[in-house]
DNA sequence: TATTTGAATTCTGAATTCAAAGTACTATGA
DNA sequence: TCATAGTACTTTGAATTCAGAATTCAAATA
């Protein structure tokens, strides 16, 4: 049984075109976007386009700027503490449901140590290898990780919402800002706990290690 | 100065249209959706259609049929029951903040518990009177105030996406099931807490009466 | 010189049209 | 009678066109 390649589609592609823009802060704050503009830019029509910028939209990544357009929403501090409360209670909630699978048996403890010290593996090679886009990358993917082995399909899908926001941010700050020094670590702490099938404290070390995050990321953009 | 009265748009109508139709079951689960079908019965085009469909499938209402275009998607369990634990989280972390609202002095206890007696009052009427449509309204309108006084706006936001899902469920089991008889006696003991503000306690109740709204549903769907 | 009013430009939302992809049905052959 | 291939239809995605609304710039008057 062969799988279905299903084409992305051109509204989606420019979803995913703009997203990254502003992820990685070719589209600055602030920066108009006219869809006839963008329509040429990416050589599509203005249709897709429409869609693209309706979805980003309502991701709050962008915000109307009337006769002028759309243009991209400026990070503040509590609007970016707002994402990071959510996510520490998401990813809280994940951590928590992990533990829970593997104390049920649902899903063999050494798989999930074994993936998540490749994961794992991989964080602390970028971070030495001073690559910000990898850091990033393995930090979603640690932390998709423990969404998909929570067994609840729908955190992934909520906790999305966020991360689009947050990588922005993230990406800012590594940019500037020193390294984080002891994120790998406490997401060794966190599969630790998961595999030790301990929910409580699953949850607790995942809930705090966001907060941590949030805390040295509201410092470094306060000292900037 | 008065209030410039924005009007919603097409596009925006014809979500709040299909919305409804889904939850309130004039929709059925399984029943396809025809782009042109819908644009003629709206008498739009198929343009802003195509948009809010695009939305509802995003929010997870609407799932492809391919060659016969969209259909509801169906209401399991798993899913249901994925909604709820994200909630859980959600409300508890919304009832955690709104008592630390009330700790640090951010809003007045005094109105707070009287928006919320008032609401509570609505509810405890809607019951009494045995109006379903009253019922999940006022169950809306406590949570969302809830999530207002937070001071997190992307709870609400957040939030949205699940009671979409979930208005469809609870309208079914409403008008079947017998009716929740201590659910505002809950919803009471969880104003007391944030009034005393008491952010454990807020929270520890928010989750319990989520979970257990979870498995009152649970049970009312396998009996029937 | 400042303020107000008008027009022109520009942008978006919506409608219509076009093309491509997938499905279902039918007919034919084994 | 069943399976397979071909055709026609249905439905969506994308492009183009049209109309409405808001802003900005300029000119005229106080």
């Amino acid at each position: 049984m062969k799988q279905i390649s299903v084409q992305p589609g051109r509204a989606e592609l420019a979803y995913q075109a703009l997203l990254d823009e502003i992820c990685d802060g070719s589209l600055a704050p602030g920066a108009t976007l006219v869809q006839e503009e963008l329509a040429a830019q990416l050589g599509v029509s203005r249709q897709p386009i429409q869609q693209a910028l309706a979805r980003l939209k309502g991701d709050g990544l962008l915000e109307d700027a009337p006769g002028r357009g759309l243009c991209v929403s400026r990070l503040d501090l509590s609007r970016m503490r707002s994402h990071y409360e959510i996510r520490s209670s998401l990813d809280g909630l994940a951590a928590r449901l992990a533990a829970s699978q593997v104390l049920q048996q649902g899903l063999s403890r050494a798989t999930v140590e074994q993936d998540g010290r490749t994961i794992i593996a991989k964080g602390r090679r970028a971070i030495s290898n001073d690559e910000v886009k990898a850091m990033i990358q393995q930090d979603i993917a640690f932390h998709s990780y423990i969404y998909e082995i929570s067994g609840n399909a729908l955190i992934e899908t909520s906790a999305q919402l966020h991360w689009r926001f947050l990588r922005r941010v993230m990406g800012d700050v590594l940019r500037k800002a020193q390294r984080p020094p002891s994120i790998w670590d406490q997401h060794e702490a966190i599969l630790n706990a998961i595999v030790a099938a301990d929910p409580e404290l699953a949850e607790h070390l995942a809930e705090q290690h966001i907060e941590l995050a949030c805390t040295r990321l509201t410092q470094a953009l306060e000292t900037s």
